[in-house]
DNA sequence: TTTTTACTTTAAAATCGTTCTAAACTACTT
DNA sequence: AAGTAGTTTAGAACGATTTTAAAGTAAAAA
């Protein structure tokens, strides 16, 4: 399926500066990322967009399923292309985050669920410190 | 070990301002709250403080390990008094977080720690929706 | 106790990430 | 082709947090 086609899949308009920013996130590498590293790839790829419409596209993308959005203390949002259930190593020191795939993990015992609510995804953050 | 001797202990002078932030937030009794919150509290015991010091203590109190910073990536920090390793469910809708005890979840197999690094702690999150 | 020193608080300004505004533009429908 | 709804944009606005620099306070030294 290219590009196109992803975008009219999940109902977004595929607008010239939607196409830029889906041609450098899906295209299968997986990576994290903020708002303001994305506009510098778009810059260097030659091409030049608004910082509101990165974020107004960010916001989209998310909200249709095509990235996520990362639980993090950072002031800037990070992003994320691996939209599948996994979890991160975090560097503390740095920020870095390193995907876990969902089967290197196994959660043997899990806590009731509270009343009226359903399960709709679980993480798992693994701190890491420098070894001394 | 009254708040004084927990702030000494932890290398912070007690300042006016240290007690009454202490006062409200190391009395045992565990939840999760931004930088206004606690200012809100404050100005309802007859007490007041710039924001500015507010957010100096939480760092202080934050960088000694006398508070936590939870993962979150809403807009506002959200700090936690509860220090022990432990877990939360997030409701999506709403942000509001609900500890899980440490004991509640038994993470059955870990992935191995990338060279050079050491586990400095794990942090499951289950979200939430609202059944239908 | 007085003096000195380093640390802390504060209001106000600055900064930074993000969202809003409103006008121009573009994709899709008829 | 014309109409309509959705999109992009520069710039303004916003909200959270940090910085500034001056005044205040706690601890250490004398
Ligand atoms: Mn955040
Ligand atoms: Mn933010
Ligand atoms: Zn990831
Ligand atoms: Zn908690």
């Amino acid at each position: 399926m290219n590009n196109k086609e992803k975008l009219r899949n999940v109902g977004l308009r595929p607008t010239k500066q939607r196409m830029i920013i889906a041609k450098i996130l899906l295209n299968g590498v997986n990576r994290h990322f903020t708002a303001e590293n994305l506009q510098n790839e778009i810059n260097s790829s030659g091409n030049s967009m608004s910082i509101a419409t990165i974020y107004n596209c960010l916001k989209k993308f998310r909200n249709c399923g095509l990235i996520k959005q990362v639980e993090s203390s950072k002031e800037t949002a990070i992003f994320d292309t691996n939209i599948n259930q996994h979890h991160h190593f975090l560097d503390e020191e740095t920020g870095e985050l390193i995907d876990i795939e969902n089967e290197e993990i196994n959660l043997f015992k899990l806590p009731e669920i509270p009343k009226g609510y359903v399960n709709s995804g679980v993480e798992v953050l693994i701190k890491l410190r420098r070894q001394i």
